[in-house]
DNA sequence: TCGAACCATCACATCGATGTGAAGGTCAAG
DNA sequence: CTTGACCTTCACATCGATGTGATGGTTCGA
């Protein structure tokens, strides 16, 4: 598929998808006529993208995670140098320490929601 | 304590405890010589918010959550107003996809870990 | 063949979070 | 009284993600 479809199918302005590629993010093949053209599982890679990017991951972190989360994992295995690996154990400890917290935090909120709403529907009655 | 002490207790930068006054996000007193003082549950509250936006939150979500999660909540219920609280129903179920897209990505990242270290423990005997 | 709807690259603008430095006030210790 | 370590405000710079528009090529249908 063209840009224009990946973009529609992701929700993602075409803009952020050349943005995307410019920062080795995804990549594109490209037909005789310049155009870039995308496969089939590309819409749930720019999907996982916009979710890393959204849960505030730099792209250049998610750069270097991407490759470790592909199937088969196993050919990726030999490039992993040991500054890799603790880079990637720095990020997902950091991953760990941002679901703790928005954990907390989204809780707090729902809890308080809840409260609300209990009390307003208690009152309309 | 003055904004030099809680800098370094929250290992925060002067101008970002600023920058979050100026957008509501913390409050401060003023000595008589204009100095900024803060109390003690301060340092929670800005390790909080520095949280939240190490999380992806904006600082004007941020600030709109954050009496939300103030004890006791109950004398916060009379201001909830009908928009506020469908912005806090959005907020937390976006704060409920990051969490569940984190999740997945931090345990990818954590297989792959596991693997390669498994791996490598098992060569190098 | 012409116009509409794609696509390309490039550049400049914006926005939020943050860095940095200037210019100056306050205060305690030497 | 001066020096140094604080503090103030203000302004401009940077950085990553994103918006927007200019300029021009390709394709397709009326």
């Amino acid at each position: 598929m063209r840009i224009g479809e990946l973009s529609e199918r992701t929700d993602t302005p075409r803009r952020l998808l050349r943005y995307y590629e410019e920062q080795g993010l995804i990549i594109s093949e490209r037909c005789t006529n310049g155009y870039r053209s995308y496969d089939e599982p590309m819409v749930d890679r720019v999907l996982q993208v916009r979710g890393l990017l959204d849960a505030g991951l730099p792209t250049r972190i998610i750069k270097q995670i991407l490759p470790c989360l592909d199937k088969p994992r196993a050919i990726h295995f030999p490039d992993a140098t040991p500054e890799m690996i603790s880079t990637l154990e720095l990020e997902r400890d950091r991953m760990t320490t941002r679901i703790g917290c928005l954990t907390r935090n989204r809780n707090a909120v729902s809890e308080y929601l809840d409260a609300v709403l209990t009390l307003r529907d208690a009152g309309e009655r």
